[in-house]
DNA sequence: ATGATAATTGATAATAATTTTCATTTAACC
DNA sequence: GGTTAAATGAAAATTATTATCAATTATCAT
């Protein structure tokens, strides 16, 4: 389980400063289970740290993407938005259509293909983005209506 | 092997008009083996239509895109980028992080995968994408220096 | 061929996302 | 507590994308 406390201390390991705009935005981050876009972390944050700026938002979310703590995800057109890595290896998303719900595919059985490519390309493969769109229960129901 | 052609004939059969300026985006996009942002793609268009506005390139990518004949490419940051489908059925990508080189890949075995996991999790899943990156041969060559 | 018509175009503006700059503040360390 | 380099945020700059609308034009039916 991925706590504020936890994240904080890998950014000082890291040699970053632990500010309070940085906790605030460790604690969206920690307790919201869907992405985020960089705009949206605003919004929330600024309910506990009202003058934070939306610049402190971008530079964080950079950081921390950088250190594999938050992944990017792709679904979105308009703007990039994050989430925070629960399991810690390499996984994946199923993000609903409707109403943006994320849920994580912790199995990746995409290494062999990745091998097997590589032999067959000549590329030196160093990863890949998989994600899965659709529709989660609910608003299947939604539709259905 | 897709032509300007054959692209152009499709338009029509979808009642869009064949006009000069996108004649001259459907030529670029069929001689173009990389992918293409809106910027490079505007860039390439003006050699053959000086006049052309950047607005036309954005409407007709989306009208190319509806039908299928291109894919947006996720590799790139800030802006999108497109691709001429050679392969008509469902692929992948495998995109050089050097050279933005692109190479097809025809075999994907995630519809398993894809129904597995619509049964795990409940959700209706209708689609994914999948990009590989690293480096071609080329690339590894002049890294290795 | 010609003309009617609806689609397309592009100049321009509007909107939105992201990055840069720089003076001020502050967390971490002693 | 004082020092210092990192972090902050106001503001502007840059970039990507979309909307508006009057003028143009490809297509189709004469
Ligand atoms: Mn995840
Ligand atoms: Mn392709
Ligand atoms: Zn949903
Ligand atoms: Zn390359």
């Amino acid at each position: 389980m991925m706590t504020e406390r936890k994240l904080a201390t890998l950014l000082r390991r890291e040699g970053y400063k632990v500010t309070p705009q940085r906790r605030a935005i460790l604690k969206i981050v920690t307790e919201t289970h869907d992405h985020l876009t960089p705009a949206a972390l605003y919004e929330r944050v600024q309910k506990a740290q009202p003058h934070i700026g939306l610049v402190t938002i971008y530079r964080t979310i950079q950081i921390l993407e950088q250190l594999g703590l938050i992944c990017e995800m792709h679904a979105e057109r308009t703007s990039r938005s994050y989430l925070l890595k629960r399991a810690s290896e390499h996984h994946h998303h199923i993000v609903c259509s409707g109403c943006g719900t994320v849920t994580d595919v912790t199995h990746c059985e995409l290494e062999k293909l990745q091998e097997q490519l590589a032999k067959e390309t000549g590329f030196e493969i160093d990863g890949h983005i998989l994600e899965f769109f659709g529709y989660c229960r609910q608003c299947q129901r939604l539709k259905a209506e």
